[in-house]
DNA sequence: CACTTTTTTTAGACATGTCTAAATTTTAAT
DNA sequence: ATTAAAATTTAGACATGTCTAAAAAAAGTG
């Protein structure tokens, strides 16, 4: 049996490996899950008791094919509770995340194989992000973060890779959300911050918010 | 912050404390949660610490009204689930109990107030017991258990005090479902066991089934 | 009432998951 | 290559919730 702590470990190692083909060190976990590096050395140690990990010591960690397919279903599960909470508790899609954090941990196969049915098996969460097979393959999306665009390129926003509310509620003042049509006007050199244009009025946005936000090209 | 334990041991005594009057004991709560009455008696500290029982040793213990209102509010979310799950997600009503157990300790007012409207308030859940209002009371149902009714009363199965998979699929297999009605044929004094008619066709039941069954009086 | 049985509580142990502080290993830098 | 800095692990402690075995209190019985 797998222990909530476990679980989010997992998907902590699971997020971080997206990033980077590195192994994942066990500072950016500590990071990632809010905890210290100690406390995460003794979980590795568990996780890899239970061969959910590739692990060695000071090497870092890479998630094994069943820790792999694990942490997939965890956002699997994530993904769709926040679908259901959205478009059927019409819940707004910056509060969802907290929420969905618990309900990811209910154990039952079948209640998600039939909340996925309900939901009309739907392929991608109320922020744009695709939700992975029963399986645990995550759909590519064929998108790429706003920051790496060049300048005047056009594009619509499909998704958004941080699921926090102030960074939701920020997004909502811009009027940006999925389906959003944004222009790079200019890329400033100096701090990577872009001036984009949404709706024929122009925002000035940082670098940190332009990686998170999806997009799609288009002409 | 209550914890998930605490939780189990409030639903516990408040569904002790519903059987009968008396202070509720430290072994039926042992036996209700199934553990030992050892680490009941831990667990009793600590709720009489946050307020939650009234609580002195050896004599027995009793819901605080905050200890009452916060397990009537577990009952509340159990039930509103167990409703989701079989009127949305299409589950049988015997297998929804222990997903239902999870799902009760989610952590959020707003997602069970919004899943009650969803569900668009109902009376009650799936096995036919009240839904308890979000102030924490327990609507009178009034019915009376099968085992305390007269020879030759006729009656319509509202609900079960009894949330098992074997004594659900029981009486699923004896065609006897909320809205079922029965017709006491005749009482057995050796061991309380019941001849009831059901359909025109006649079942034997143990007096243990009997007193499970919620039975409203017709004529 | 004295004695036995049952119930309940305490004492001490263990597992999980956390922490701080200290030790160890790796990496970076001169 | 040696040393300094950073990252990681270990050691030891603590909190929660559980357990078994033993002690204490309450209830039952002749």
């Amino acid at each position: 049996m797998i222990t909530l702590s476990e679980e989010n470990y997992l998907k902590a190692i699971l997020s971080l490996s997206l990033l980077s083909l590195e192994k994942v060190s066990t500072n950016s976990i500590a990071s990632e899950i809010g905890t210290t590096a100690a406390s995460v050395s003794d979980m590795l140690k568990k996780l890899l008791e239970k061969k959910l990990i590739n692990y060695e010591k000071y090497k870092g960690v890479s998630l094994t094919n069943k820790g792999r397919v694990l942490a997939t279903t965890i956002i699997r599960k994530h993904r769709l509770w926040e679908t259901f909470l959205v478009d059927c508790l019409n819940f707004d899609w910056s509060e969802v995340h907290i929420v969905a954090e618990q309900l990811e941990h209910i154990q039952s196969e079948k209640l998600i194989d039939k909340l996925d049915k309900f939901l009309e098996y739907p392929e991608f969460d109320p922020h744009g992000e695709p939700i992975p097979t029963r399986e645990g393959i995550i759909p590519n999306s064929n998108t790429v973060p706003l920051n790496k665009l060049n300048t005047f390129t056009k594009g619509l926003v499909m998704g958004v890779t941080l699921d926090e509310k102030k960074f939701l509620d920020y997004l909502t003042k811009l009027n940006i959300s999925i389906g959003t049509k944004i222009t790079i006007e200019e890329k400033i050199d100096f701090d990577n911050s872009l001036n984009i244009k949404i709706n024929d009025t122009f925002h000035h946005v940082s670098s940190n918010v332009a990686k998170h936000l999806l997009i799609k090209i288009i002409k």
